[in-house]
DNA sequence: CTCACTGATGTTTGCGTAAACATCGAGCAC
DNA sequence: GTGCTCGATGTTTACGCAAACATCAGTGAG
């Protein structure tokens, strides 16, 4: 086995208190230590490098060194003070700063005020590159998702930062612009060389499965809105169970069956929404009209609601939003169906404006701050490896009667 | 002058040709070198610890080191490979490797495929902890923002996201769950540690003042949402254009005046609207009827939309955002004052749904996205300290016509 | 009185990267 | 051929922090 031993000598300003002359190896046959060092003080006299070598360039970098022409004292351009120069004023350690930065015990009280004061007017910031790249987490969950453009998606972020924030982390986005393969390869990509310890995506996941395989190792995934739950930790609302109320609302009132203006096709809660309102009509042993789609936008809603007013045997619509019920319930005043005497309106998400609809409207609530916070906590318990691989957890949905629901117009035929 | 020479032995493994035996300093005058290094070369014979400790432990950690069992190779439990695994696999110096990550010229191209083969290989990614620690930044922005309720601030931040990824960096989200002083300063202080280049801030700023302070050094910061243009730079919709268009519109279709459904009062935003419709009134020698205030909820349009149901004078209202206006209209609806043949509404936003409202909302539209890019870009000019300190930016906004406004039911008296 | 122990503090090291510097050969002008 | 430049590559170091280890003065048991 061939090695060397590594001779280096570099200059080193002393501003502590001499140190004795020479020490040895603590030992040249310990194990598990396999460096050895020898450190051999010598006394130079310094060659003096002139001192003039302009003034002004020399105190322009930053405040000049009280140490002064030291060679080897390195005069850095920083200007966030870090752990040695807070260790410096106030006469400590580093490692007694660091202590005291982290709130770790055994450091006096006397001494941790003084850390503290000169933390204060050094104005002193821990740096979080260094901290993480000691401690190997960055304390941030970066999510991923197909645009804000949706309510559900915004209030399940803000839900995510704020539970975030409550455990200590930071919550870094990652938009895609364009619900294609290729942007969620992309945004996956970006999020490798990104700080985040976990994430959390908030999208259909049919997009994801080609894209994953990319994902860097021990970073932790939680998927909302999906159903894939048999791959990944999946957080969602209970879909089935608020669609269902929202039909089983409409067929106790006496609807003879119930329309629906489903979501776009490639949606996975727009597909449950619409097996379910498909399942709760079976099960009651009505037939389910044809399938009307809207792309979650009112407009779509409102070109849907001008097919479905032509109708007279539609007395009630389910709607997968609020925004196309929007859309529907204009369509229908226009063309002269009052809601809810002539046709009953149902929405799915109950957004903050619901209740100022024309009429207000009976929607299903989805909880989606409860979603949030389980996201967070379940990517957490998968990062300290406490939680299960993989399966899904549902957050209830609640039904909420307004005003655009009511019996149909004729007694139940 | 005392200083001493620092002599470093340590153990290193060996993985190239032998080098020369003993290189001297490169010259004790050279200037601009303030360290000497001496490297001496040593041949030992290794004291093989046994190889035995059980071979199941040994290679549990990871892929087994194919070098072997030379004590100073660390058998680290790391799981995602280091440039310096890559650079062993590649065969060349783990500065070779960063040049081939970050694209630098003078490498061969065959030195690069065998880097990038072994980069795939090894599923190599760059640490992003060393590479901010190294480069001093972070390539984030910091977004803070109360609440992501209105709008506004989440189209703005989708915006921001959007492209600040365009410009290769990341953003991290810090929510203010309540716009108290004390909040506020807890995000800023939260933010301190935090791994941010930059900061924007789309809020109220008079929260901001006392709390500001506290920022790191470096830290630019800039603003939405604001009239503090003279302490920071501001990036805003021209609320005052916006605001003036829409009350033109309604003079112009004979009203006599305009009533107003304001925003809350520690708003800005709602200031500025409030202070450019009595301003375009009075311009126009034009008296003001009282102000209304709401709190931007559909709610409060509801209730202030009560309020003026009640009163005969009241043909035309200017509400400070399209939510209010949406309450309004049912109030007005409610009270059979039809919109617009009785009564003219205007609202302030653009949101999708406007379009849809009963009758489809004239508004005034914000270009959100384009706030977002321009803050993003104000912000990487402030960083890279070619923009200006501070100044207000401002965001045209544009008149949307659509049913709600119409002229006076009597002609102008 | 000695020694093991404890608690406070200091010293060394390495995390992964990239800048700065060093080296080394090839090509080229003289 | 000599010296020089240039391009490709290797070596060293520092970034700031915190874990691991070292040191050192008290304390209390023996």
């Amino acid at each position: 086995m061939s090695c060397y031993v590594y001779v280096n000598i570099r200059w080193r300003h002393v501003y502590t208190a001499p140190r004795t002359a020479v020490k040895g190896p603590s030992g040249p046959g310990t194990a598990g230590n396999d460096r050895k060092a020898a450190d051999v003080e010598v006394d130079t006299v310094e060659e003096a490098p002139a001192e003039l070598p302009g003034p002004a360039a020399e105190t322009a970098g930053t405040a000049r060194e009280t140490t002064g022409r030291a060679p080897a004292a390195p005069r850095r351009a920083r200007a966030s003070a870090s752990m040695a120069d807070v260790a410096r004023l106030a006469g400590v350690s580093s490692q007694t700063v660091s202590r005291v930065s982290n709130g770790y015990a055994g450091v006096t009280e006397e001494t941790r005020r003084q850390v503290l004061a000169a933390m204060k007017e050094l104005g002193y910031r821990p740096n979080s590159a260094a901290r993480a790249l000691k401690r190997g987490e960055f304390r941030t969950i970066g999510v991923i998702t197909f645009s804000l453009s949706t309510t559900g998606n915004v209030r399940t972020l803000e839900a995510i930062a704020t539970s975030a924030a409550a455990e200590g982390y930071a919550v870094t986005l990652l938009p895609v612009a364009v619900p294609t393969q290729d942007e969620v390869r992309g945004a996956f990509s970006r999020l490798e060389e990104l700080a985040v310890d976990a994430v959390i995506v908030i999208m259909e996941v049919h997009l994801l499965d080609a894209a994953t395989i990319q994902l860097p190792p021990h970073v932790q995934v939680v998927v909302v809105d999906s159903d894939a739950g048999d791959h990944y930790t999946v957080v969602d609302t209970d879909q089935h169970g608020g669609t269902r109320a929202a039909v089983r609302h409409l067929l106790d009132l006496g609807h003879r069956t119930v329309w629906h203006l489903g979501g776009p096709e490639d949606s996975f809660a727009a597909q449950r929404r619409t097996d379910a309102w498909r399942a709760a009509l079976v099960e009651a042993g009505r037939v389910p009209p044809p399938l009307i789609r809207g792309d979650w936008s009112a407009d779509s809603g409102y070109r849907a609601g001008l097919e479905l007013a032509a109708r007279d045997d539609c007395t009630a619509v389910f709607a997968a939003n609020d925004q196309m019920a929007l859309g529907l319930l204009r369509a229908l005043h226009e063309r002269g169906r009052r809601v809810p005497d002539d046709v009953s309106v149902i929405g799915f998400d109950d957004i903050p404006e619901a209740s100022s609809f024309l009429p207000p409207l009976t929607t299903v609530h989805q909880d989606f701050a409860e979603v949030g916070r389980l996201c967070v906590q379940a990517v957490l318990r998968k990062m300290r490896q406490v939680g299960p691989e993989r399966g899904t957890t549902l957050v209830p949905t609640r039904l909420v009667r307004r005003d655009s629901t009511a019996p149909p117009p004729r007694p139940a035929r």
